[in-house]
DNA sequence: ATGTGTGAATCGGTTCACAGCC
DNA sequence: GGCTGTGAACCGATTCACACAT
């Protein structure tokens, strides 16, 4: 069953696997069955192996995965064979927090560029960066070869914000402003809503009958 | 089909429609049709019937839903009626950005305490609050009601803090280190992971063909 | 004996389509 | 006529259970 179409919420849980691959690397274990790997991923063995299959046949019956091999073929799947330069719009709390972030970079997402609306904000120094001006935006993707747009900016500004990055060229769009965005079908998009996440929390604590456990993927 | 279980991927979206109604109250609509409200959250109109359907029966045939009565019905289930504080473990980067950001007490969400282990921090001022020893978690969880703590730590710490914030009797946990939390059955746990999502994108981005519209829920 | 790979069964969620009420 | 509420059909994802490879 190689090669079909990855579901969703398959690609969803590449990363967390990945992540317990590099995790089992670093201790040099050669193999892990798909117990061992549910486990460290927080999904169950049955899980894994069909998820595993949709990226080929790269198992061993009786013995398990090779984890370096396994690590390649996530890794090539989701795209991650180069980096992929990113820029963080709205630099306030937030923004700066993301923009000094050493996650993204080590992950292959380098931050490039900063850019802000705000004058007071445009020529001021974060993480190493200079603050830049959105109207520079066309350029700015240009010659970094940005491909995703972090929108960290207040709700208000998150559409016409989009629509900039969207016409500089950037290839998909991570949003944290609490606001829905329309672009072009097909662009990738995300969503981080962190009131959202409270108010989800805060309903499954009033109702420790509805199965308690959120979160079904990613 | 009023008060059943409320499914999982509807209590997601509650906060979506939430905001919509907000928006709606402030221009004093008095009415709104799920269509509507569908355009506003970024959904379909069959979706916001059915999901509002297990709510209870609040719409009028004809006319639409009250905004005013819908929105108090929401909140009500999302248990909004009254504040969750919130305790912010570690300070770094993010840690700080999330105690400053207002967005989390407008919406009923107040940080009243931020925590960490590393001495240097204890004793600095952040957002107005001191940052307190992670040793006194109980007595700062049980002064303040804390209801939510939010993990904010590198990776590594993660499991022990949230093994220290169940202990301390926080009654759910939103986490924003890239791990996997073990924490006893019942408690609502959500995962926010921003390198995740990005690997997301990157998936998305190399693979067109397959569809582009990721994210599902929330 | 062990652990993958995968059809088949199941479950949860979405969409359809229309009856019923305003 | 317009719009909700909801069974029924549909679709994607999860889980089961076992044949098959090592």
């Amino acid at each position: 069953m190689s090669s079909r179409r990855i579901p969703e919420a398959t690609v969803a849980r590449l990363p967390v696997y990945r992540r317990s691959l590099i995790e089992l690397a670093q201790e040099h274990i050669p193999t892990v069955s798909s117990e061992r790997l549910a486990d460290m991923a927080g999904v169950n063995a049955a899980k894994v192996r069909k998820d595993l299959s949709y990226l080929g046949t790269y198992g061993t019956r009786g013995v398990g995965y090779e984890v370096q091999q396994l690590l390649y073929e996530i890794e090539s799947k989701l795209g991650l064979t180069c980096d992929s330069p990113v820029v963080v719009v709205g630099i306030g709390n937030l923004g700066q927090a993301l923009a000094n972030y050493t996650g993204f970079r080590q992950r292959g997402f380098p931050v490039v560029a900063l850019v802000d609306a705000d004058p007071d904000k445009i020529g001021d120094t974060v993480a190493g960066l200079v603050v830049r001006s959105i109207d520079d935006l066309d350029t700015i993707v240009a010659e970094h070869a940005v491909s995703i747009g972090i929108i960290a900016t207040p709700a208000a500004s998150a559409q016409t914000v989009a629509d900039r990055l969207v016409a500089a060229g950037v290839r998909s769009i991570l949003n944290f402003a609490p606001s829905v965005l329309n672009v072009p079908a097909g662009m990738p998009v995300r969503k981080v809503d962190l009131a959202t996440e409270l108010q989800i929390l805060s309903f499954y604590q009033e109702h420790p009958a509805d199965s308690g456990r959120p979160q079904p993927a990613a």
